[in-house]
DNA sequence: TATAGAATGACAGTATGTTGTCAATATGAA
DNA sequence: TTCATATTGACAACATACTGTCATTCTATA
């Protein structure tokens, strides 16, 4: 097998890119443990957040959180059928249904939020908040330039 | 809402980790563009690449990529069925065969990973080869503080 | 050597998320 | 106002990956 060329940045970008997808499946992971307690999972805990923070339709949902609006409809019909969310009219839109936290689901959240918010205390403690911070920005930075014309796919 | 108290290092981690999560998104989407033109996908092309860099079973290669076995397993006989590997008589174990490249398999492999190569190399030398070593070695910490036994289900 | 336990492939079921398509509804420009 | 275009929910098909279970095959210990 003959290794392509490669530049040294290109092999810290490679080994870097695979760092991150590693630590995310574990993050994730580690978001389902979270919620597992309170019979949820990572995804159904971001649909509920998000009309937590707002009342929005489904569509809305998923352009916040970066998915396909057709997933999260999937798991909002099922947090509904578990009376966790409702649907609202919308004055602003006859189809588009806005998602509301009924008391049951709220209380399911905050029993996640809390749980989530001791996990991270305790990681952030051992790891150091200039670490998190510093790394965040950098990050964040390179989430900028893969957002940049410049797509793999040329 | 009533936002669960949370320490500036403990806010410091939750932001990380959602950058985390969603730059990996990015980076699976740009797998997949890389591989696209190869007529494959980053699961795949991960399968290749780790049939390629030893003769392995479908349960070794579960393990070094952190996958079940039995997905790889559907993916190895996709992959089967299109010519791209074959199986191998495992002389130390009769049913657990060795999944090896064929000609295409290598030449479509070669192929990906050579257009990988040019994208690393182009977004490396973009970020830097300093701050990716540096972030990636953070990384590599908080990956190892999340596979303690401090486990989030404590 | 026997045998209990681990590893493996095969199969089934489920969860998450994608794309594509369709009809109904909003929106904005002529 | 009209009409082309966007958005939206609903439905279907598919890709990726998980867990659980079963029979078969290895492996290691007693």
């Amino acid at each position: 097998m003959k290794k392509p060329d490669r530049t040294d940045a290109g092999d810290a970008f490679a080994l870097f890119s695979i760092s991150v997808i590693r630590l995310a499946q574990h993050l994730t992971a580690a978001g389902d443990a979270l919620a597992k307690p309170a019979g949820q999972s990572s995804a159904r805990w971001q649909v509920l957040a998000a009309a937590s923070h707002a009342s929005m339709s489904v569509a809305e949902i998923g352009r916040v959180l970066g998915l396909a609006r057709q997933g999260v409809q999937r798991i909002a019909d099922i947090l509904e059928t578990e009376g966790l969310v409702r649907y609202e009219d919308n004055p602003a839109h006859q189809r588009a249904k806005l998602l509301v936290l009924t008391p049951e689901g709220q209380a399911i959240l905050n029993d996640i939020q809390t749980r989530q918010a001791e996990w991270a205390d305790a990681l952030g403690a051992e790891i150091g908040e200039t670490d998190l911070r510093t790394t965040t920005a950098i990050l964040a930075r390179i989430l900028d330039e893969l957002s940049k014309p410049k797509s793999p796919a040329r």
